[in-house]
DNA sequence: GGAAGGATGTGGAACGTTCCACTTTGGCCA
DNA sequence: TGGCCAAAGTGGAACGTTCCACATCCTTCC
């Protein structure tokens, strides 16, 4: 009644056990004939192989394993394509596994899969506390993705987020805006080094005396909360560097119900290029972070030390790039010319 | 240099390996002095269960594979939600999979979980074919979510396109329009059942002669030629009911550049209620499916099976609920009078 | 005082593979 | 003909646990 075993098929064959290992693993030195004959019996007998006594003996599961912080950010969707994608071409699979955001059933993912003994750990931002993180690399050569680390066994992979600030206000400054405005990201991750990207972009364009941050969060009422501050006092500002894409919509919003309009009135530029930026009716411009690359890097970073090709910690940025969309225009007062500093 | 096992644990405790195993495992009968020494010694140690070993003596892993087709599709984390809270609560660990829509990987990925030995698979809208999934359903308990499936072998859990549907239509209808069009999924998952949906329900309110269904597909892009084919020709309709949120808001893209206004001059719903939808900036109406409930219930499924206590097929249809924002008004010529039939 | 029995602890078999050392077979060449 | 070698196939140990049957010790009770 149980799942037939490299035994059963042995048997029935009326070969030894370590044919069928032979047979099943495609080593050469076996006779068509008994190839055949045990392929033939395993078929029949619906066998198949079973990874968790291989893994014992073998003293190796091939198996990488990804945390990930928070399923419903699509963000991460993008990074596991080039993981997977990475990994497979290494012949490496991937379990992933996820927290919710909840840093107790984040430790729990992760327990799970050093207990069933991935290879490799590739966590992408995840909430868990940097102590964990580095105890889990003491088992088992551990990345990071998406979250910035000075650890020296966790290697690490992000984006530049001052780079790509600095696009954001490059872009927005050769449009001929000088009053850009930044609406933070509070204390989300990479939200201190895009504020100061923004203001030492601002200093390079010669607009350090324009340069005004307001306090935001990584969400629409974020956003929305920081046009009020932006509007309700001082000069109103001719574009708005939000944070990121979803306080870029929550900018939006507030900005239509003040019955200003995009691009005429105000610009404004996101972070992240996630789908809801790229969807037709928002259509933002934003910056962009080669997720696919970030995760195919990760693995290779695991991989290097996997393969002790490695001892020392790297952490990688990786350059961020500009999506040019239909939230930035010259402003109203200076159409299209280019200032320089 | 290699992982400590629990012989190292009780050689150094200067215990039998047996009561370091009753001791990791938390069994009574173990006096408080030893219990004690040999978790301290663990601690030194490092040591960490071996869950490859445990599952290969046990027979068992306690492990449920999830099989995504689409990570970047949201729907799909929220069922996820409920995948794990409930397999959490039943003392199952979950790992996750995904194929990325392409069938060979998940294939891939189906047979990793097999091989891993996980004791039921819940398969979130896959790509495979039906063959392949009752295959997989003869070596462990299989329930399908969000596809559906008339098989004796494999569960599933699904939404009620049909019913969802209705309440869109009903919606709509009391808010007094006739001009009820559909723009529909062409071949998606529930897409059949959600045209059939529509139409009974223009059948029972009296609106058979209005109803109209121009062909779609999910995507913005559906929605986008839909509008076009809907209002170029014939009588144009006073709402829209399109398959999905995505097609929904190629719907409103598309009235937007014909000068339309929403909800004055056409109202608009879609289907799924995905995060798009709830975007401040979109606000659309939208049908809302019970998605971490699918989850918990594919759970439960699997369990129902595992435990024994069931045999024969079960195919779950839940109810979903109407999430009215802003996209739907009564129409321009008949403000707000309820028209039943 | 001795039997009963609960509490605590132990050794060895088993789980399903892989891998190593070894055997058998048969072909080829001097 | 005999010796060698490659090709094909085999048996048993090992991987790190759990579980079972059993051993030992101590308390309790008649």
């Amino acid at each position: 009644m149980s799942r037939p075993t490299i035994i059963d098929v042995a048997k029935r064959a009326g070969v030894s056990k370590s044919l069928v290992s032979l047979v099943m693993r495609g080593a050469p030195n076996v006779s068509e004939e008994k190839r055949q004959r045990v392929l033939g019996v395993a078929a029949d007998l619906g066998y198949r192989p079973n990874a968790v006594a291989r893994s014992l003996v073998r003293q190796r599961t091939n198996l990488l394993g990804v945390l990930l912080s928070d399923l419903h950010n699509p963000f991460f969707a993008e990074v596991i394509d080039g993981i997977q994608a990475e990994a497979a071409e290494r012949g490496y699979r991937t379990i992933i596994g996820t927290g919710d955001r909840v840093e107790l059933s984040e430790a729990r993912a992760l327990d799970t899969m050093l207990e069933l003994r991935t290879e490799g750990l590739i966590l992408a931002s995840p909430i868990l506390p940097m102590r964990r993180i580095a105890e889990a690399s003491r088992e088992v050569p551990t990345v990071l993705v998406a979250r910035g680390s000075r650890s020296a066994s966790v290697d690490s992979v992000a984006n530049d987020d001052t780079a790509g600030a600095a696009l954001a206000v490059g872009h927005l400054a050769s449009l001929g805006h000088r009053r850009i405005a930044h609406i933070d990201g509070g204390d989300g991750a990479g939200s201190r080094e895009r504020r100061r990207g923004y203001e030492r972009a601002m200093e390079r364009h010669g607009l350090a005396g324009e340069a005004r941050v307001v306090a935001g969060s990584y969400t629409e009422e974020g956003g929305w909360k920081g046009v009020r501050a932006l509007f309700s006092r001082g000069r109103a500002p001719s574009a708005v560097f939000a944070a990121n894409d979803l306080a870029a919509i929550g900018t939006l919003s507030a900005l239509a119900e003040r019955g200003l309009s995009v691009p005429e009135d105000v610009s404004v530029v996101g972070y992240d290029n996630t789908a809801l930026a790229a969807a037709h009716h928002i259509h933002l411009t934003t910056v962009d972070q080669p997720r696919p690359e970030m995760g195919r890097t990760a693995v290779r970073l695991v991989l290097e030390r996997l393969d002790g090709k490695r001892r020392a910690a790297r952490h990688l940025l990786m350059p961020p790039s500009l999506v040019v969309r239909g939230t930035t225009a010259p402003p109203s007062n200076a159409p299209g010319k280019r200032r320089s500093r």
